[in-house]
DNA sequence: GCCGTTTTCGGCCCGACTGTTTTCAGTCG
C-alpha cells in the first residue's frame, strides 16, 4: 500500500528540519516546509498523482524537483536525500527541534559541542549542569529545556477543541468583566474551529494592560504564568492548556483578531496583497508609511484588499482567496440550520438514557425530526438489535412518537458491517427500517484494499441510507482505516449514500478535508451527534465546525431539509438505489472504468 | 526550492519575548 499523503509530508518536514540544522538556505527550508503543508491538506491520494504527467508540479509549492521526490517516497517509502541526511542528522536528534525553546540552532550546536542526539542525552546533560557553559545557553535555558522534557513526556500534545470550549469561554467571561474592558475575543486555531487546539489566543482591548495582565496572570485557573510582558502574556492552566493574552488598542484590534486568528499561511497572502499596493500589514494595521488605512475591524482590512470578509474556518490558504476574489464564497452552514439529528442511541443497547428522554432531548433543541440508531447483534456487549428485536422495536418506535408528538421519529438502527461488506441484519428486518445507517466496528486493522471492497460492498447494498463514521479514526487514539476515499466517495454518490460527519469530538469523522473530497465527488453528507445521552446532543455544534471547515452551505447537508423534502429525496433515491440493486460484474467494472478517468483538481 | 500581465534572476512576512547580551540571536506564532 501507497504512503498517505501525511506520511509523504511527514518526509518533507523532517528534511527541512535537516536542511535547518545543515545551515541551507532558508528559502529552502522554506519551500519544503510549505510543500509539507500543501501535501498535508491535500484531498486526493498523491499516490494516484503521481502517476499523472504534470498533475504534481500543478499543486501550489511543487516544481519539478520536489515532484521528483514525492514520486520517490510514493515509490520507495523515502528519498535518497532524506536517507542521505539521516545518517548525518538521526532522526532522533530532528525531534528534539520539537521541544519547546529549542530550534535548529540550539540543537545543532548540543549535537556539535556536546554529541547531544536524543532526549536521553539532552536530559543527562542538563541534569549535569553542562549545558550552561555553551553560548547562548544559561541557567535559565537549562532549566527551561529540563521543563520542556517533562512536559513532552507527559503532555498529549494537542487538546480537542471540545475540551478547550467551556474553559475558553469560562476564561473570556472573567475578562470581559474586569473594569473598562471594552472586547475580549478568542483568536487562534480555537476560531477557525480546528478540531484539535495547541493553545489559547486571547486578544483583549480596553481597561489598562497593567490591570489585564494582572488578572489574567492571577486567574483562579492559572498554574503557571510562562511569561510576561507589556502586550503579551502567557499562562499555563490547571487543564494543561497553555493560554496567551494579547491587550490590544481598540483601532487596531480588527487587525491584531485578523493576524491572530490566523493561519499564518492566510495572513502570509494578505501581507502580500498589502506589499502589492505598497502598504504593510502587521498586527498593528494596514499602514502606509505613517499613515493608518485600516485596523479597527476585520472587514475594513479585507476591504482595503479588495476582499470580501472571509470567515475563519476558510483561512488556511487553501483556495479562500480564489473563491473570495470570485465573489464565489460559500455562505457557510450554521447549527440553526439543521432540522434533525440522525444518529442517536438509547439505553436499549449502549446509551444512557432511554428512548423517550432523547427523543424529547431532539425536540428539545428545535428539529423537526430525528433518527434513532441503536447499534445491531455484532456489537454484543452493547446488547445489538437482531431481527427479532427489530420487530420489537417497531412498537416502541410507534408508542414514542405517540408519547412525543411535534417530532417526527425515524426508526433507524446503526449496522454493523462485517468484515466481508455483508450486512449485519437480514434484508427483511432491514425493510422495516426507516433509516439505515452503515458503519464499521470491527477489524479495523484490515489491509487498504480489503477494507476498501469491504465497504464498496455495504454501500451496494439497496437498503442504505447513510455512512457513520467513515474512516473510524480516534484522534489521539486511532489512526482510522486505510481506505480508498476516492472510490467510496464516488459510489456513495452513485448509490446516493450520505456520507456522515460523526460530531462526537473526538471522532470528527469525516474530518474536514474529507468532507470537502465527498462533497466535490457528489456524495451527500449528513451532519449527526452519534448522542449516547441528552447531554450529548450539544456536540452537534463541533460536526458543523467540520463542514464549515469543508466549505459547505446549508444545501450540501441533507438534514437540513425540511422533514417532507427529506423524506421526497429519500423515497426517490430508495426506488433509484432498488432499480438498479446489485450491478452485474461487468457494469461495476465499466463504473470504475469511468471513475478513473479525468478527475477535477481539488481546491485544496 | 519555487515563482514570474514588468522579472528565468532575485526575490521570498513580520514583530514580541526571553535570555543572553550591552546591541542581539534564537524561538515562536
Amino acid at each position: 500500500m501507497a504512503l498517505s499523503n501525511a506520511e509523504v509530508a511527514r518526509v518533507f518536514s523532517r528534511y527541512a528540519t535537516m536542511l535547518e540544522l545543515d545551515g541551507a538556505n532558508v528559502f529552502r527550508v522554506r519551500a519544503y516546509r510549505e510543500a509539507a503543508r500543501v501535501l498535508g491538506e491535500l484531498a486526493e491520494p498523491l499516490a494516484g498523482l503521481a502517476k499523472e504527467e504534470g498533475a504534481l508540479e500543478e499543486l501550489p509549492g511543487i516544481g519539478k524537483d520536489l515532484a521528483q521526490k514525492i514520486r520517490d517516497i510514493v515509490s520507495s517509502g523515502t528519498m535518497p536525500a532524506f536517507e542521505e541526511m539521516k545518517k548525518k542528522y538521526p532522526l532522533a536528534l530532528v525531534e528534539l527541534t520539537e521541544l519547546q525553546g529549542l530550534g535548529p540552532k540550539r540543537v545543532k550546536l548540543l549535537f556539535e559541542t556536546l554529541g547531544i542526539a536524543d532526549r536521553g542525552a539532552l536530559e543527562a546533560a542538563a541534569r549535569a549542569g553542562r549545558l550552561r557553559e555553551l553560548p547562548g545557553f544559561g541557567e535559565k535555558m537549562e532549566a527551561k529545556v529540563l521543563k520542556s522534557l517533562a512536559i513532552a513526556s507527559q503532555v498529549t500534545g494537542r487538546m480537542l477543541l471540545a475540551g478547550a470550549w467551556p474553559v475558553a469561554h469560562a476564561l473570556a467571561a472573567r475578562m470581559k468583566k474586569l473594569p473598562s474592558v471594552e472586547e475580549v475575543e478568542i483568536a487562534g486555531s480555537f476560531r477557525r474551529r480546528r478540531e484539535t487546539i495547541g493553545d489559547l489566543d486571547l486578544l483583549v482591548t480596553g481597561g489598562s494592560t497593567a490591570a489585564v495582565m494582572d488578572a489574567f496572570t492571577h486567574d483562579d485557573q492559572v498554574i503557571e504564568v510562562l511569561g510576561r510582558g507589556d502586550t503579551k502574556s502567557s499562562v499555563r492552566l490547571a487543564s494543561g492548556l497553555q493560554v496567551d493574552l494579547r491587550h490590544v488598542p481598540r483601532e487596531s484590534f480588527g487587525a491584531a483578531l485578523l493576524y491572530f486568528t490566523g493561519s499564518k499561511e492566510h495572513n502570509i497572502e494578505l501581507r502580500k496583497l498589502a506589499i502589492e499596493k505598497g502598504w504593510s500589514l502587521n498586527e498593528y494595521g494596514l499602514t502606509k508609511g505613517e499613515k493608518m488605512i485600516a485596523g479597527r475591524t476585520e472587514e475594513e482590512v479585507y476591504r482595503a484588499l479588495d476582499l470580501p470578509w472571509i470567515p475563519p474556518e476558510l483561512r488556511e490558504s487553501s483556495g479562500e482567496f480564489e473563491l473570495a476574489r470570485a465573489g464565489r464564497l460559500p455562505r457557510l452552514i450554521e447549527e440553526s440550520d439543521l432540522k434533525a439529528d440522525l444518529h442517536m442511541h438509547t439505553d436499549r443497547t449502549d446509551g444512557k438514557d432511554t428512548l423517550e428522554a432523547m427523543v424529547r432531548g431532539a425536540k428539545a433543541r428545535g428539529y423537526a425530526y430525528c433518527a434513532i440508531t441503536d447499534h445491531s447483534k455484532s456489537l454484543a456487549m452493547t446488547g445489538g438489535f437482531d431481527g427479532a428485536r427489530v420487530r420489537e422495536s417497531v412498537r416502541e418506535i410507534e408508542a414514542v412518537r405517540r408519547a412525543v408528538p411535534g417530532i417526527a421519529v425515524l426508526h433507524g438502527l446503526e449496522v454493523d458491517i462485517l468484515g466481508d461488506g455483508a450486512l449485519d441484519l437480514d434484508d427483511e428486518s432491514l425493510a422495516l427500517l426507516d433509516w439505515v445507517l452503515i458503519a464499521i466496528h470491527s477489524r479495523l486493522d484490515q489491509p487498504g484494499a480489503e477494507a476498501t471492497a469491504r465497504v464498496l460492498r455495504a454501500l451496494d447494498h439497496p437498503r442504505v441510507s447513510a455512512m457513520a463514521h467513515p474512516a473510524g479514526r480516534l484522534i489521539g487514539a486511532r489512526k482510522g482505516m486505510d481506505l480508498d476515499f476516492e472510490r467510496i466517495f464516488r459510489r456513495a454518490a452513485e448509490r446516493g449514500v450520505a456520507m456522515e460527519i460523526n460530531a462526537q469530538p473526538d471522532r470528527t469523522d469525516l474530518n474536514d478535508v474529507h468532507a470537502r473530497h465527498a462533497h466535490e465527488l457528489g456524495a451527500s453528507i449528513v451532519i449527526d451527534t452519534d448522542a449516547h445521552a441528552v447531554s450529548q446532543l450539544e456536540f452537534m455544534r463541533y460536526g458543523v465546525f467540520a463542514a464549515r471547515r469543508a466549505g459547505l452551505t446549508r444545501e450540501d447537508v441533507l438534514n437540513t431539509r425540511a422533514l417532507e423534502d427529506f423524506q421526497r429525496e429519500q423515497g426517490a433515491r430508495a426506488t433509484r438505489r432498488t432499480a438498479k440493486a446489485k450491478p452485474a460484474k461487468p457494469a461495476a467494472k465499466s463504473a470504475a472504468k469511468a471513475n478513473s478517468a479525468r478527475r477535477g483538481r481539488s481546491a485544496r
